[in-house]
Parts: C-alpha cells; sequence; structure tokens
DNA sequence: CGGGTATACACACAGTGAATACACCGTGTG
DNA sequence: CACACGGTGTATTCACTGTGTGTATACCCG
C-alpha cells in the first residue's frame, strides 16, 4: 500500500513531526486499521536516508520535544511520479484462493469446504460493510464500496470454480 | 499471498528439497512471477526454526548434494488449519487506488488524471489477459477470470469516484 | 502518580541478488 | 584417442533491503 509514499505526500503541504504523521495518516486512510507508531518513525528515518525529508529542528513546547520533518525537492519529485504512475495490477493473478483451493485438490482434502468456507466469511463482511456504508460520509461510501465490488468479485469467482472443481482437480494433478 | 504455508503445504504428499519446492511452486502457483531460489531457502529456514519442518539427510547423486525437509505433525496442523480458515478480506478496505486519489484532491493535484491514468492501464491488462484466458488450460482461465473480476471491480469504483469527485474533495479537506 | 504526547530501538518476516559449488556434456585441440 | 575447456543445469548460502511490530523510555501536566 506504500505507505512510505503517503506519510511522504502527507508531509508536502508543510513540516510535520512524526506523531501528529500518524494521526492524519489514520484520519484520512485507517479504515480499520491505525498504523503503529514504530512503523512511521522507521519510515521516517528511511525516507530521511534516501534524502525524501530532512530534519527542520526541534520544536519545544507543552510535552516532550518535537522533530519536524520537511519534504525535499527530491521528495516531492518522488510523490509527483507516484500519482502520475498506474498501479500495476498484476499482483491480482498471485491470488490466497486459488492457491488454497489448488492445495486442497492436491492434498486430497476438499476444495468445496474451502470454497464455501470463504463463501461464508465474505457475505458476513458484506453485510457488515453494507451497515457502515449507510451510516458513512461519502469518503466511507467510497471505501465500502470499493471493498464491496471486490467481494463480490471473489463472490462471482467462487461459484465459477465451484462449478469447475472436478475439471480443475484434474488440470492440477497432471 | 503466504509463500510459507504454500510451500509447506507442497512438503506435505512427501519430503523434499528447496530446489524441488521452488519448480513446484512455479509450475503450479507462478503465473508470470517465479518464486525466487533465495526465498525458497530463507522460507525453509524460518520453517525449520519454527518445528513445522525437519531435516531428512542429505541426499547424495548426479549433482550437487541436496537437503531432504519433511512437514511435521506441527506443520501439518498448521497446513490444516490455514485451509480451513477463511482468509480475512480487511485489506480491501486498505486501497492504494483511494489513497492516490485522496492525496491528489490534498495536493491540488489533478484526482481525474489519477483515475484516467489506472482506468488505461486496467484496459489495457485487461485486453492481454483476455488473450491469455482464450490459449490457457482450466487453471489459467480460472486465474484469469480472477484477476480480470477484480479489474472489473476497479473499473466500476473509477467511474464512481470519477462521478463523485467534487463532493469527495470537500468530505476530505474537513 | 496516571495519562496523553513523542521518540527510539531491537526484532521478525519477506524478498532480492550475487556468489559458490558440483556434475554432466559437447567440442576443439594436440 | 585423451583431455582440458567452458557452458548448462542443479543446489544451496549469504549479506542485505524493506516493511512492520512491540516494547521501552522520557517528558509534561493536572
Amino acid at each position: 500500500m506504500s505507505v512510505s509514499r503517503t506519510l511522504l505526500a502527507l508531509l508536502e503541504p508543510g513540516p510535520r513531526h512524526g506523531y501528529d504523521l500518524k494521526r492524519a495518516y489514520d484520519e484520512q486512510f485507517a479504515h480499520g486499521k491505525q498504523l503503529a507508531y514504530g512503523q512511521v518513525y522507521s519510515t521516517l528515518s528511511r525516507l530521511l536516508r534516501n534524502g525524501l525529508v530532512e530534519e527542520a529542528g526541534v520544536e519545544h513546547g507543552a510535552g516532550p520535544d518535537r522533530k519536524r520533518y520537511t519534504i525535499t525537492d527530491a521528495g516531492v519529485t518522488d510523490v509527483e511520479t507516484w500519482l502520475r504512475t498506474a498501479e500495476n495490477p498484476e499482483p491480482y493473478l498471485q491470488n490466497t484462493l486459488y492457491t488454497k483451493v489448488v492445495l486442497a485438490l492436491l492434498s486430497g482434502r476438499s476444495a468445496h469446504d474451502v470454497l464455501d468456507t470463504q463463501r461464508s466469511a465474505h457475505l458476513a463482511v458484506m453485510r457488515d460493510l453494507t451497515r457502515r456504508k449507510a451510516d458513512g460520509d461519502l469518503a466511507d461510501q467510497l471505501i465500502c464500496d470499493h471493498a464491496l465490488f471486490h467481494l463480490e468479485a471473489d463472490l462471482r469467482w467462487l461459484e465459477l470454480t465451484a462449478a469447475r472443481l472436478d475439471a480443475l482437480a484434474e488440470v492440477v494433478r497432471s
């Protein structure tokens, strides 16, 4: 998901410190899964090492000191390029569902059970997301829709595969 | 994708050595992207440390020596549990496309360009996959279908988001 | 002292690329 | 014909990068 690029982009409008960055990230992008503080600082240290951000002094004030980070020109270029480049959709070819089905077939287990289990889980999550979508603002709705579309895609595939299971069993054992 | 679980499962039918395992993996699961040998051996060493596999002697013969690995009872249990458990579909909520769109909006760049670029890339890949699907066996077809379903899901989402861009811009800037 | 703020550090897993080593096989040369 | 040579396929190791987790630490304020 490129947390590192995202943090870098959040730094573009102006200098920030790690703790602040973590909260900005969570507010926009943590849909259920917050970023760990540890990851923020280790990511920042790598960005620093790679010259995409710079330290811009320590801020004293209420509470512990804050290290402010600024994005560099190289950093801006990096964000720019990232946003202009399409994501590579290759990973869709490496999918866990297919892997599990084939491994079930190869090991003489029930591939039907694998498909059924996943189908139930997906349906449950879809019900949940539909509820969340109804309560959320536009951003939440778009996120939920994205997930729902992909869950539907999986469901279609689960049905298709269930219907072809015997034929698939022969192919993979060759 | 849990390469480690996959290698473990491939070890279930009988002992194998790393090189052999790599080829077995590639044959079934490398759709375009082969496994690196390095990854096989580092994965095996972790499985060994965790007690999911054991070394089962060295095989002399034609060529270099081969270290045979056997799955342990703990390993079988692990595979069993993995196959019986549904994959958690949460990751669909953490998606790069949404992230890019929001970051474009926040930084005053053109979110429409982001959507358009991704749309073109997806369409190109879909054409390619449709061709591959026509040439492949049933396994290839299922893999391609899975990817195609998800690419379609993305496309639907891209359209939906494009239509809501102005409203989204207001929400994310609040 | 407890709780919110802020950072650092050690560690784990995942993945990459180069290096090493052995055996087999064909080929050109003395 | 013997044999050195190099290329190819087999098999493993290692050092290193990137990503992410959990814990410890320190500060300030009420």
